[in-house]
RNA sequence: CGCGGGGUGGAGCAGUCCGGUAGCUCGUUGGGCUCAUAACCCAAAGGUCGCAGGUUCAAAUCCUGCCCCCGCAACCA
């Protein structure tokens, strides 16, 4: 038996879809809202939850340098059975457990440059009242509804499961050694296939509602036998976790307090300076509430699309909330081709990978990540892999040009970079930097990786080809002002580089900024991508200030081979 | 009829949705340069794009069938 008590109702699914972008209106003046998923914290935080934390960062910087507001969210999501459990056999509480846990997630995402705005915890608690909330309107929707039924519950997936999920040894498939149980409880009931065709509608409305592309067959596939959800849990099963208003008996199912943070996070609620004040006493959705919502992005792993494209728009549909604009499911990462798993002993602390390589910064890493694979696609992370990447793409030809281009310059000008020229000579694609600003905006990191390292290129080949010490050995009037100008293309070049890419490595990029000695004319805080185009005044004799580089050494030391010598696996 | 991902020069990967000279990194071979992080530049070798049909003026890309590989107990994005 299902566990729905509504007959699926099987129809067409909507035509193949085409990408669009929904999100590069330049006149919207909207704040940008990205969320991550939240994590589940019964582990601590790794290279794959870091992988989406990173990306959703990259996507926040970039909107920032183009001048939009953006508020960026994660968080963690920290209620259900297994936490209870875990907690109780540390002898901790719930809380203290989660508090810990959620200390090192924090913790893990300064490390690596994470800039969110706010860090949302399922147990904050104007989280607590957004969920009430939801619950309440859906109820009053006609929405929810209580059905007593005997359903197949596997603990493994915390969830119940219809006939067709189970192998033929009446075992979940994913989770064989479990024994399913029979279990007949009394709960709530989300009317879930009520919206299949309302859902259908909007993504037929909406087709870059679902990213990337490749994922929407996926979800219309699911369309098609919507079935009504269990939304809630007895207490006596699931202690842990938030109550169903005015059935204190019932705790609300995972999803549906999980998917909250995102109303949560944008302020949906407010609550009064004093907690014994009810939200009936402020004003919902709060007043700026809709200065954050709609999501502009969700970003989210691949596993959890379902609850995301199809649960997730339903509920906002009952709550008579507004869409987010777009879910992303991101694709796995490996570690040494192997699954991220704590048997195989390849869980490693995003700290415990920058130390081991002894990287100054985490842009190595972030830029691994986002260049070695397309955002969507399942991809690894292999330390032999990662060492020549960094090198060939950071250190040789990134920090290589950079400290090359300065120690011509204090050669040849005594470190003033020469700005009485008429123009730049041409470099690379003319519209390279349009074409990277287009990839952000697909979420395609690997190309803006490419697209910057691919100028970055050109400037090192129009070093060997005009032979600048050549140049300067002729020391004829031609040849000094054809050195200037050589000279002042690699700086604009390193410089443009350097903003294009500063989403994905903000330390190496701020780093360039400042050897090329651009921190006191234009502060690296304030550039925006619509600086790159006017940078070349500064370069320009329109403006007679000499600029003096700031040698700082090399940008980023290659990796060698014997720090990499320990390996990954640890025993 | 479980679900999903993938098979592109020696290795690792883009490109496939929207068909039109097969691209990148590493490696190999030969050469160049000396400003620079044993770096950088040039050139060469190396691919029947898993197989077989089909559509088309044209297929890595679209359609059909097939083969092979990977993940799917728990931990776990």
């Amino acid at each position: 038996m299902k566990f729905g008590l509504l007959p699926c109702i099987r129809g067409d699914l909507p035509p193949k879809l085409t990408i669009m972008n929904l999100q590069n209106d330049p006149v919207r003046h909207h704040t940008v809202y990205i969320t991550t998923a939240i994590d589940y914290v019964n582990a601590a935080p790794h290279i794959g939850h870091a992988y989406e934390k990173i990306a959703a960062d990259v996507l926040t910087r970039f909107y920032r340098l183009n001048q939009r507001s953006v508020f960026f969210l994660t968080g963690s999501d920290e209620h259900g059975t297994k936490v209870a459990k875990t907690a109780s056999e540390k002898g901790m509480t719930p809380k203290a457990y989660a508090d810990e846990l959620s200390q090192q997630f924090k913790t893990a995402w300064k490390q690596l440059d994470i800039a969110y705005d706010r860090y949302i915890r399922t147990t904050d608690y104007d989280h607590s009242l957004v969920v009430a909330e939801i619950w309440r309107r859906m109820l009053a929707k006609g929405d929810l509804y209580k059905a007593s039924y005997e359903g197949l519950y596997c603990a493994g997936c915390e969830t119940f499961l219809n006939e067709r999920d189970l192998d033929g040894q009446g075992f979940c498939r994913l989770h064989p050694n479990l024994a399913i149980e029979r279990v007949a409880e009394e709960n709530w009931f989300f009317r879930l296939s009520a919206y299949r065709d309302k859902l259908k509608a909007h993504f037929e409305a909406n087709p870059g509602f679902i990213q990337p592309v490749t994922r929407q067959a996926e979800v219309f596939n699911w369309l098609e036998d919507l079935c009504d959800i269990s939304v809630s849990r007895s207490r006596r099963s699931v202690s842990w976790g938030l109550p169903v208003p005015d059935d204190p008996d019932q705790v609300i199912y995972v999803w549906i307090d999980a998917l909250s943070n995102y109303l949560s996070g944008a302020k949906f609620i407010i609550p009064s300076c004093s907690e014994t004040a009810s939200e009936s006493d402020s004003q919902v959705p709060s007043s700026e509430f809709y200065k954050i919502w709609p999501a502009t992005w969700h970003i989210i792993g691949k596993d959890i699309l379902r609850f995301h494209a199809l649960y997730w728009p339903a509920m906002l549909m009952s709550a008579e909330i507004p869409l987010p604009e777009a879910l992303f499911a991101h694709g796995f990462i490996t570690v040494n081709a192997e699954k991220i798993s704590k048997s195989t002993g390849n869980v490693v602390a995003p700290k415990d990978l920058l130390d081991r390589f002894d990287l100054p910064n985490p842009d190595p890493l972030r830029y691994y990540l986002m260049a070695a694979t397309p955002f969507g696609q399942d991809g690894n992370f292999g330390e032999e892999e990662f060492k020549l990447k960094i090198n060939a793409d950071l250190a040789n030809n990134f920090g290589n040009l950079l400290n090359r281009t300065v120690s011509m310059l204090v050669k040849y000008f005594g470190g003033q970079i020469p700005v009485d020229i008429d123009e730049l000579i041409p470099l690379g694609k003319p519209d390279w930097l349009q074409a990277v600003h287009e990839a952000y905006q697909r979420l395609a990191f690997h190309e803006v990786c490419d697209g910057v390292i691919a100028h970055i290129d050109a400037a090192n080949k129009l070093i060997n080809d005009q032979a600048p010490w050549a140049l300067f050995k002729a020391a004829d009037a031609d040849s000094l002002y054809q050195l200037k100008r050589v000279m002042v293309t690699v700086a604009h070049a390193l410089a443009q580089s350097a903003v294009a890419l500063s989403a994905i490595t903000p330390n190496l990029s701020l780093g360039v900024w400042q050897q090329l000695g651009l921190h006191h004319r234009l502060p690296f805080e304030q550039i925006s991508w619509q600086d790159l185009t006017r940078l070349a005044t500064m370069f320009s004799s329109s403006d007679a200030t000499a600029l003096k580089v700031q040698p700082g050494g090399p940008l980023l030391p290659r990796l060698d081979s014997e720090l990499v010598g320990a390996s990954v696996k640890k025993g």
